[in-house]
DNA sequence: TATGAATGAGGCTTCATTCAT
DNA sequence: AATGAATGAAGCCTCATTCAT
């Protein structure tokens, strides 16, 4: 009958919704508490439902914390993608605004990811997600070297191996973003809007012929 | 007597040492294994003393890694400090280069500490040994807006705020050992060294005047 | 539906039960080995449940404490306010009676409270609980009062200030159980039971108009 | 020779001094801070001393507690043996009195005391002095059961057995102290000084013939 | 002889995960 | 299918006691 496959629809749709509800209070709660001051128990309480139910979804804890930081890095790669044919189709700048724009937008989560990665980075429970992950910036980076090649190749970009190039940028966003968010740096200035525009601004020219000089 | 002096002496010099082999078994066993998987019986072990005795030297666990932190963060500062006298004293890119030079030099412990710094931040159990580590900073802070200053007033940087400068080499040097360590890019790459040079430079380079356009 | 009602009622039943287990497994502990001598382990395994479960129920080893001790001044307090009552109706010395009888009769646990009570005073992590106690007492010592008054005004109890009648009671109970289980006093005889006699119809007795004489 | 030997004295003199000190640093401290608060280290401090010379006069932390205890037990049963006397001598009162002025004159080392009975009674490691403990109060025993056994005879006692008016008289002090000091009695009032004579009172006169009626 | 640094057994507590209802 | 009570492994820390100096 229909009205059964309906109701099967209808009961993953809401399965579904609240896999999301989870993630998404883990998430707030990481950014709130710290992750260390998080337990199973307060996502489940802040997403409404019982702890057991959590397992339903997520076969540990690490699980959640590998899961926002795949969605996020989807996010950030989708993001990058679209800058790329930008890039390649006229406005060499788009590739490196698109990614300081998406990973500057919202440097607290983009924090949160970070530290996320370096707790799970190494542990076998997750190694599967961990490569896929990985699986998700090689795809870009394939992209990003083409780019890169075809923008040293009309000579905007210094020759020099194509990686350098998006992972300086990488280098820079991921630092900018605990500039102004660790406590002992951040909390001496408040124009962090200006100054992440000033680094983005760096970061979407760095590289650049003509930018460095041999030291 | 002279002699009970110098017993004394020994005995503290004896005391230090054993300290010392602490925040050393400690700041190995965080690298090799993860600050999440390091327990202080563990530190204990490794440096050859009982689990207690660690509590002669370090109030809690917590301690060892602040200082780990702290040791880390003086020596960094105090380089830089050197640079910047070199850089006040016709070297206009000391400073940056010593700075870099100091935090991609062992990037593996540079990173640990910004992991450290992260799981410390907020942790009411610190709260004073992170005001002295923000101080340390503060204080080079004042020197580098000195230096920065001069070197907007020799047309050599540009005119922004002066800690837009070394907030953005902050942040590139931050983000260059997370590149260089961090296993989703780091294993698809091998030659760190001539990247992190790369980095260097631009680290070097940018905010220099002449270098930016408006986006 | 009214089984959802009746199943959420029976669970809470047999987590008061069990609840009352760890009391019970606790106070039974404590009686046989000594406070110091029992840990929460102990407890549990006597309670027939994993140590982890005795901290759903309680937020420390010395809410356990507490909670023996609250039980047990709140049964001698409303048998006192029974003999109070018995004591205002025509029965003079029915309130010492009835507080003889609640503390001497079992005089161990009585013991035990009194120990615990020590431990537990000054401890802030029981401040709460400590209060509720003295204000349990408290409550109780108002009816004291009020009845002590009126027998001083019957001519039965000497004109003194009401608390000395009670507090002598106090006393003495307290001490009568202290005489009765101490090793070094009660091994010396096995008469406990008339002993306690005889100190209970002092007890009844003592304040009694006629009964003192200036030393 | 001789001065060897008064060299030999004088080192034991300052031996037993040392013991002296540690022994009221003990004191003290118990009674500033609970006897849960006090390590052998503070021990030492408040003493003057380093840690391991506490155990040059003492086999472990119990044993000073047991000293405190004998120490307390044979005053008060020194003080007691002399009201025996006066009483046997023709004063009635005044071994009751005696009692009463020793065991309330200092309530709160009283209390000290009893709490830490508590503590060691049923350890296997102070069972020896433990004994010692029950003998001084044997002997002690033995002069009150003739004394009271005397006044029994003089009609000034009711006919019971003699240990039951010691005893009664020492609960009442037992309990005496702990009214005082406990603090949920003891906020309540502050007369303590008259509510002591009182009690005293009572104890010098309880089981008195005439006394006590049949309930 | 006095010291106090070193020790490590053992306590309390947390929390991710399981599973009976 | 959802729940949350139960579990127990694992970690941090304390402190009485020892022993080399």
């Amino acid at each position: 009958m229909n009205s059964s496959t309906e109701k099967i629809r209808a009961k993953k749709k809401r399965f579904l919704e609240r896999e999301e509800r989870i993630v998404e209070a883990a998430r707030r709660l990481f950014l709130e508490n710290g992750v260390d001051n998080v337990t199973v128990s307060h996502i489940a309480q802040r997403a409404g439902i019982g702890k057991g139910t959590v397992y339903k979804h997520f076969e540990s804890k690490a699980q959640i914390m590998v899961r926002i930081m795949l969605d996020y890095e989807k996010r950030i790669c989708a993001n990058l993608e679209k800058g790329i044919d930008a890039t390649l189709n006229g406005d060499p700048g788009a590739a490196a605004r698109a990614y300081f724009q998406s990973r500057l937008g919202n440097p607290e989560l983009d924090r949160l990811v970070q530290h996320l990665e370096a707790r799970l980075e190494g542990e076998p429970e997750v190694e599967g997600e961990m490569r896929q992950l990985h699986d998700v910036r090689r795809s870009t980076i394939e992209s990003l070297n083409t780019m890169v090649k075809e923008l040293i190749r009309r000579n905007i970009l210094e020759d020099v191996p194509p990686h350098y190039h998006y992972l300086a940028c990488w280098a820079l966003a991921q630092g900018a973003v605990e500039v102004c968010f660790n406590k002992g740096y951040a909390d001496q200035f408040d124009d962090k809007e200006s100054l992440l525009d000033f680094i983005s601004r760096i970061g979407v020219t760095m590289g650049n012929r003509g930018q460095l000089r041999r030291q």
